[in-house]
DNA sequence: AATGAATGAGGTTTCATTCAT
DNA sequence: AATGAATGAAACCTCATTCAT
């Protein structure tokens, strides 16, 4: 988050509405422009284009996003907890906002390979966060010692993106939090019956 | 399949090569007529416009892929053999035709909500198998009978989902097939350790 | 000349007219195509960009303009006679046609760098007809046999070419073609008083 | 020359470097502030527009340019020595300044009819000295008495101009001084061979 | 059934100029 | 006198779709 900039801020607020309301592809710099109170050639005095707009969106948010995990994660004492939490809060702050869920889970995937890219890198620290809580699950003896951690890692975030992405596109018509528990459930224990 | 409309599958088999080769907001209308060897007036003569084309492309495609798949499970014992059949044809399928999954994985996904909507829609008999599968290990009980099943559904498709888009995004450099076991102990049980 | 084009010839004529009507900054695509009668988007199905627009305009009326001196100049019996008749063809040619006049004088200069190696590119053949009757003139020895080709070249078309640019500039309130004789005289005597 | 205005001399020194460095059309108002080492908005303390700078170019270096011609003319003793002079010098000037060459035999030229107006203006007086030796050798009787005063001294500068021209664009490669000799000689006695 | 020439709407970005400080 | 952040108009080109042949 650029301090002090304020207009740097209002047109990032401003691209995410934009997003949610119109589309991706509807999302014209004017819009944009207009929603965040600055005319259009004042958007480049703080963004080098287009693009440039909408990964600055997405680091923004995604900055946000991780920190409150990080935050909340900080003084779990254990792995299973600290998956909980990540993934309650990964859920809750996208429920809590549901203009960043439709950007993120439906019209950010809109763009091309190369904004793709930038986004993914963006994603890069979340998933590492991720791999600490595999590796000290690991540690602690409560995860299996042979796990692929980049597989595994995968299968995590491929599950809670698809319940958001699903959650985003009935609309937003059941409450996505209380999905928690059993979206824990399966990452820790599978489908599997336990056995006695 | 439309039968004896040779034209109809010449343009969907275009369709997917020159997405797979161009991407997809490349792939203007003429090329695909280009490549399919018809004019581009002939394709409005098969397709409502360039949106029919694209899910087209999808039903089609699916089509096969879940056919296949369900041949493959028809003979399994159990809802774990018939889990395992899954991934490994889904993993193998789109491990097989290259084109075809950078398509499913990165390109169309760059289409709009609509399109979307209509392709998600496209993949509900394969979400089908998916929820029979689980039924099936809850009935004989080796899954446990409190799954949600939709959202164990959606754990399950986004773990694979997931796993293979990111095969795709390495650019295809390691076998994806092998992953199966993983991705297979990782449903079933988890990331726990088992207690003896 | 692209024959059995209309629609090439169309926007030619167009771009000329609507180049000297409007000056070389305010002539948009959009306006040449209206004048030519065709739509925005039929102009690129002729020409690459509005820059092949421009260098067409001139190879096309280049072309013509060398090809109508030359063949005056072919029954000429001597250097001296050519380069009178190549003066005034220079001359009345720029004169009969003012919008052609006005585009090649001012308004095609004010190209870039780029667009202007393409137009004196197309300048070449006409550069070549010159130096032809210098070295004529040389041979049948009425013209000094140490003149500096290049540069002598160079002379005769600067001295013309400033000529009609003043002409053009003046609103083309005078006569042109009644300059040749004053001209011609300059280039072939210079300035100084013949000795008897 | 505006004395004790530091500023404008500043700005006047930024833009020839700047407009030779980039071109016409990449010389922005900004690029020049910068150069120039004071704020865009300073710029218009000091000039009307944007057109106010390049004509103020144009007329300080002109006058500078004529300035020079017209000392070193004055003491020579014939119009045929004035002219080989100012030759000579408009050579060696432009010569010696590749930045001001440019500018004035490319970059300037790219303006619009109005701007090219105003700067043929600036080079009234520079054509005056040019119609005064052409006087001059009329009365001296060593040039003809029935010369187009103004004819004679559009091919004269026309001549001189296009070589300067041509030298620029071949990237000065050659010497430009030492084309003085065959200039004037073409000027004075034109192709023709002399007649004993 | 097949063609392909023609259409025309729509948006990102630059940059000269202003004016509150 | 000097600053520099903010303004906002303006145009090239692409490409899905049509329709006369």
């Amino acid at each position: 988050m650029k301090k002090n900039k304020p207009k740097y801020n209002q047109i990032i607020e401003a691209a995410v509405e934009v997003i949610a309301e119109n589309g991706y592809h509807a999302s014209q710099v004017a819009k944009i422009a207009g929603k965040a109170g600055v005319a259009d050639g004042t958007i480049y005095l703080y963004f080098k284009n287009k693009e440039d707009i909408l990964v600055s969106v997405f680091e923004e948010k995604m900055g946000q996003f991780i920190e409150k995990i990080a935050n909340a994660i900080r003084d779990k004492n254990n792995a299973v907890e600290k998956l909980y939490t990540l993934i309650e809060m990964h859920f809750r702050q996208l429920s809590e906002d549901h203009h960043l869920a439709v950007v993120t889970q439906l019209e950010l995937r809109q763009s091309d390979k190369e904004l793709r890219l930038k986004i993914n890198h963006a994603l890069k620290p979340y998933l590492a966060v991720i791999d600490d809580i595999i590796k000290e699950g690991i540690e602690e003896k409560v995860f299996r010692d042979n796990l692929n951690i980049p597989l595994v890692r995968q299968m995590i975030f491929g599950t809670m993106d698809e319940i958001v992405t699903n959650w985003v596109m009935k609309e937003q018509k059941y409450d996505l939090t209380s999905q928690t528990p059993d979206a824990h459930a399966f990452i820790t224990d599978g489908l599997s019956l336990k056995m006695s």
